[in-house]
DNA sequence: TAGTTACTGTGTGCCAGCGTACATACAGCA
DNA sequence: TGCTGTATGTACGCTGGCACACAGTAACTA
């Protein structure tokens, strides 16, 4: 027989919920494993599904003409894919690129917005995350205009950690580079002087945090703005 | 006698509205006159009103420890100021600066909350203005990060007259600077270099459009985007 | 075991934009 | 009329990041 008992949700959008609602849409949601590189949304394609991502990360990514791409957005377990459904828009105007595999709680298109009409308190929990998404597209603008590459990695790899909660997680310089919009040899370049540092280490794609107190140190003060308004959020 | 007759509204946000709504929202809106120069919003302070500009013009800007500000939205009769009000958060995350002068209706938060909550269609509105708005923000971004200071004043300058609908407007190159993120030189380079191609004229802070099709064509691909983007969704 | 591919490291020349400093020009005001 | 503040133009050395090229190394595959 089985026990009637909430798992821990993973996701802490879903997890704010309070019961009622979240084992409504628990109905309609549906696990989904993610896999490294897959793109879940493309430009101005419509959405068909709103992703609550638990121990997956996601990148948001725009594309210029002429240059490569260049991240405006990083979403994990605190966040949610599809919030152009619930500004009533259907297609992303960006690519969603699934950096770690995982698992995300998902969801069709039609029965988000279904879901969304009838609780005001999951409104409440996607407007607010939309709010915080905004927070760190501005700020992020402002960082790539105007801070130098070793520390704008620095706060990627701890944006990273938080959303991953893991120390190690895979990904090249190569797609390092894309998201920060610089080129490849330039994440080496200031991969190497973390390294020798002694804050990280990495071997072909395999990325690990030696000292992250060291890492926040190096990083921009943009890291902390958009951690304490997501902390206070939550609090 | 007062003839009952719709005057034409010079915000297109409200403009969208149906009568009903409209006259509804009128009862609470009061007309404001910005001056140049005044900060209508502070980083972390709480929202008072909220505005739909007519013919004024309103920046939004990030502050950076040790930099300049960095323009991350712009904001003209096509739209509001306010809108983290509508995801459910009360301070702004960002400074609002007014660029041109001139009228907005405005309605105090309290009064928006209840409208919003009262009308699905202002509902709709606002939260595809949201979108816009997102959409504006990741295309400014990447666009700050990879075009040249030229190319990016074209823009902004053509952005500026499609929500000012006029060709002159008065902006010193030391604001300019601050809205591009660049140095005041910079801007005197690349306003040099437009002006020679005889696209513009500009003295003492009086800036003039001369060729708006030379001026596009000098602009990067992104003014376009965002305003195809924008003509769509009013479509 | 060798060939292939993917990932990382290094070097060179170049340039946009930076920081700084200073000069000029116009406007308002006493 | 001269003073002062604001706006604009110019100059110079510096540097971070660019484009491009190539070399070394690990992992995979046949």
């Amino acid at each position: 027989m089985l026990v009637a008992y909430r798992v821990p949700v993973a996701n802490s959008l879903l997890a704010a919920l309070p019961d009622e609602d979240y084992q409504r849409l628990l109905t309609r949601l549906e696990p989904a494993t993610l896999t490294f590189g897959e793109m879940l949304y493309h430009p101005c394609e419509p959405i068909r599904h709103v992703y609550f991502p638990t121990d997956s990360l996601v990148s948001l990514l725009t594309q210029v003409e002429g240059h490569q791409a260049l991240e405006v957005g990083l979403i994990g377990r605190e966040g949610m894919l599809g919030i152009p459904l619930a500004l009533g828009v259907s297609d992303s105007p960006v690519r969603a690129l699934v950096l770690g595999s995982g698992i995300a709680l998902r969801m069709t298109s039609g029965h988000f917005r279904n879901e969304l009409h009838k609780s005001p308190l999951l409104q409440r929990e996607v407007y607010r995350y939309t709010y915080e998404l905004m927070v760190q597209m501005a700020q992020t603008a402002a960082c790539n205009r105007f801070h130098l590459v070793e520390a704008r990695l620095a706060r990627w790899l701890l944006m990273t950690r938080d959303r991953m909660r893991s120390d190690q997680f895979y990904l090249t310089q190569d797609l390092l580079a894309n998201m920060l919009g610089v080129r490849r040899v330039g994440v080496t370049k200031a991969a190497g002087a973390l390294r020798q540092r002694m804050l990280i280490s990495y071997n072909r794609g395999e990325i690990s945090i030696l000292d992250g107190d060291g890492l926040e140190a190096a990083a921009c003060q943009c890291y902390q703005i958009v951690k304490d308004m997501h902390d206070v959020a939550r609090a």
